[in-house]
Parts: structure tokens; C-alpha cells; sequence
DNA sequence: AATATATTGTCTAAAAAATAGACAATGTTG
DNA sequence: CAACATTGTCTATTTTTTAGACAATATATT
């Protein structure tokens, strides 16, 4: 069986997603690693059905790695440089020698396809760390959550994808109200805050933090956590639901 | 010769592009016009060659429409829904009859390229109008600068594509500074608050604006201008070229 | 049981920015 | 040379942002 059917896919057009997610004060991004020789880094990708929009196909994939339905998820910019192909890919391919990447149900057309010059639609998502059981699928070996900071060399130009991928969550973040896409279901007011510190990669102030999040009316506040430390208990709160931004 | 060669071009990816000027404190959009029985509209566009870049596409396009080269032009969204395809064109083309749309140096493989879904990567332009002269290209049978608030109906989802980059230029004006690029070389300050306006659909108040106008250090003052009118004569402003944001 | 400590929630003062109102300057007309 | 329309700028007011302060409180310590 081809992995790559022309006949059902768009040439030379994919899709790339930077999965975002929050723990340990953390900006975090799922990087997939494609097991060759050289382990080689990938951000989860994939193509188009001719039959399906690519909103629908980048919804796809993703459900594909995380097992999430209905998250957050928007397309941010194209990369179309006439250096994206995935030589990286086939060199490896290579290495293992033609009746190897045989036996991995790889035939001769899918080399085609895939040596051929891609333009991807970048998209970035943002998940709940807690509910996502990442899968692996296709070439991968492996698919693990890394450090925004702290990111390994990927393919192509997918460290370039993350950095304006992480721009536009910098620019939405505070109009869009997205950011709670990334927080469990309740969430104690300095746990937004270190979120946005580490989305901005900066400290905030903490009393007109609280009075900014407070006036813009989306958090509801419910019962006092109690966590047995020695102070003053926080309030949980949670965003209120009919103030969700795009998601289905 | 075969118009559309799927050996050269990337196949049902396309560039469409909203092309902005600004003229009668209006703002306009460039809009060809197709001439087959009934008119068809649609946004100047075009394929993207193997070896060019997406941008290179989208300023390749320009050029061949504008004759301008050193544009303003920024992609700004991805259109991928399924229903796109030219099926105005090719019923317009049926009507034609075989024959004739032979005549016209189309081939069947271009029908055959043509009728495929496609998805379009969108640009938008600002340029200076007064240094434009449309040409018409390809199937065009006329091209015409119009009002953005009375567009005519054109195919596709085109319209909406217009909608959408007019939302871009709308978030990036300020922060950007991207206006001025639809402004000739000088300019009172007049002139800079009503293209404002038009942008915004809005009016601003004149003393602050100027204030704030001013307060970018991003203008020149030069000489004053005097238009005969019965009043104080305003002075013209150059925008500073080294404050200019990324054009090539 | 009283005190100490760390953190939370909120208030107020100060600074900065945005908005509104006012007026002098000036190029032309009558 | 007065009348007029528009421009450039200033000031007052309001609103928003930032910084500082303090009371409330959950637990640990004594």
C-alpha cells in the first residue's frame, strides 16, 4: 500500500502544527522524533485530503497525535521557501537501503512524493498538558513534550515555525483570551499569572495582574483551595465557558 | 502551448491578492474583470513556479499587474475550504464552446488543471495609486480599482477574502506603520488623518491625532504647502525612509 | 493558645496616556 | 484690513496603567 496516494492527497502541500502546552511553569512544545540513525526531529505534520477542508485536515492530525477533540487551533502563516523538502528524510531512508524502507511499507512513489519541494501551512494549537496522551504514528519513534526553551534541532525550518508560532501566541494571548486553553478546568489566579510569565518570558506584577484579570470579566470564581501551605488559601476560578474563543 | 504546466507549477495551490489603494479619501481595492458572457470578477492571482518562493509568486504576480516593483505586500491567510474551485470559470469557459476556448491558446489539460479544488494562500498590497498602471493579463479583460465599501460580487469566496485582509490592515495600521505606503512621497497631515479614516470607517479626532502622528518620530517636516485655499496653509510630511518596515 | 510567616486579595497614590476643549497663527477673499 | 476657514499647539480633564501599601488568612512554631 502507497503511504502517499496522490490521487487523494494535495501535492506538494502540508500541514505543520506547533502543539503548545503549560506545566511546571513551562512553555512546552510536542516534538515527535523520527527514528533513523540519526534520530531526526520533526514537528507533528501531515497532508490534505482532497476531500477535506485544511482546517479539517490540521484538526486531523492532531487528533491523530494527541487524542484531543476540540481544541484550540488556528492557522498562523505559510512556509513556502524553495528549499523546504525533506532530503533530511529520504537521506535517512537512503541509509537504510532500498529493501529496508521496503519492508517499512515505503515504496518507490511515496520517495517521489516526498522529494519533491513542500509548502506548509503552519498552525498552532493549545492543549491541556494534563489530558493529552501523545500517540505515535507514522515514521515516529517517539513523540515527547520539550521546553520551548530548550528545543532540539528539528527539520527543514521547523524551529523557524515555532518562533512565529510563538510570536502569535505572544500577540493573541491577551486580546484573544486564549491562554486558558493551555490551564486544567479550575486554576488559582497566580497559576494564570506564572503562565502568561512564561509565555512572555517576563515577570508581571502581581496585584495589577489580579485587578487586569478580575475587570476583563471571563473568570468566575469558586470555592478556596486548600493547599496546606502556610498562608492565605487562594480562590479557584474557571473561565467561563460562553466566553471561549473558537473552539468546536 | 498549455497555459497551466503542472511540470512547472505547484498544482491547486494558488496566490490571490488584495491589492489596496487609496484615493478620493477612499480606500479601493484592484479588481480584474474576466470577460466571457456574463463578467466574472476575481482577485488578481496566480501559481506558484517550482522554483519561487511563495513570496516571489505573490510579488511576480503584482508586478505583472501593477508594474510596480518595491511594494508593500504581506501574506495574511490561508483560504483551504473544499468548495473552492473555478467552477464559474469553467462553466463561463463550457459556454464558450470547445472550439473557441481552443482558439483562445486553452488546452484541455487546462480545463482538466482548472477544475481541481484549490487552496489559496492571500496577500494583501498597499501601494501608492498614483503610481500604478493596471495592465491586464491573462484572461482579463479589464482591471479597475473599486471602492471597497461597493465591490462588486466576485467568485469564490473572494469577497471574503477582501474582508479578511481588510481585518489585517486594519489590526497592523497603527502598530505597523504601514500606511503610508498607500500615500505619495509628501502629504500634509490632513491627508494621513482621512486615509485613517477611511481604513477605520471612522472619524478621529484632528488635534490628537496630529499629536499622535507626530509623537511616533516617524515624520519629516518639510516645506508648507500652499493650495490657494483661504486658510493657514498645512505643511507636507515625508515619511522617514529608514522608518520604513519591510519592503524589497 | 498566642505568635510568626508566607501568600493572597484589595485598596490607594502616583504616573502615564488618552480624550476633549480652547485658542492663537496664518493664507486667502472680499 | 476685516472676515473666514483651517492648521498647529496648548491646557484641562478623564481614563488607564503602574507602583506601593496593608489587612486577611491558612498553617507552622512556640
Amino acid at each position: 500500500m502507497k503511504l502517499f496516494d496522490e490521487k487523494n492527497l494535495i501535492q506538494q502541500l502540508s500541514i505543520d502544527s506547533v502543539i503548545f502546552g503549560y506545566k511546571n511553569k513551562e512553555l512546552k512544545v510536542l516534538v515527535p522524533q523520527l527514528n533513523f540513525k540519526n534520530p531526526l526531529f520533526s514537528l507533528p505534520g501531515g497532508f490534505i485530503l482532497q476531500d477535506e477542508s485544511i482546517d479539517l485536515a490540521a484538526k486531523r492530525i492532531l487528533e491523530e497525535r494527541t487524542g484531543l477533540t476540540n481544541i484550540f487551533l488556528e492557522q498562523y502563516r505559510v512556509f513556502g521557501e524553495t528549499n523546504r523538502t525533506n532530503f533530511d528524510l529520504i537521506d535517512n531512508l537512503n541509509d537504510l537501503g532500498k529493501e529496508n524502507f521496503l519492508g517499512l511499507g515505503i515504496e518507490e512513489s511515496d520517495i517521489t512524493w516526498l522529494k519533491k519541494r513542500f509548502v506548509s501551512i503552519g498552525y498552532y494549537a493549545l492543549v491541556d498538558i494534563n489530558k493529552v496522551n501523545p500517540k505515535i504514528t507514522g515514521f515516529d519513534g517517539d513523540i515527547n513534550w520539550h521546553n520551548i526553551k530548550d528545543l532540539p534541532k528539528m527539520i527543514m525550518d521547523h524551529n523557524e515555525m515555532v518562533s512565529y508560532a510563538l510570536e502569535t501566541l505572544r500577540q493573541n494571548l491577551d486580546h484573544k483570551l486564549i491562554g486558558f486553553n493551555l490551564l486544567p478546568e479550575t486554576f488559582t489566579m497566580k497559576e494564570v499569572q506564572e503562565l502568561y510569565e512564561a509565555v512572555y518570558d517576563k515577570p508581571l506584577a502581581r496585584n495589577n495582574f489580579q485587578k487586569k484579570m478580575l475587570d476583563l470579566d471571563v473568570l468566575e470564581r469558586l470555592e478556596k483551595k486548600f493547599t496546606g501551605a502556610a498562608n492565605k488559601a487562594p480562590y479557584l476560578y474557571r473561565f467561563k465557558n460562553d466566553k471561549n474563543p473558537k473552539i468546536d
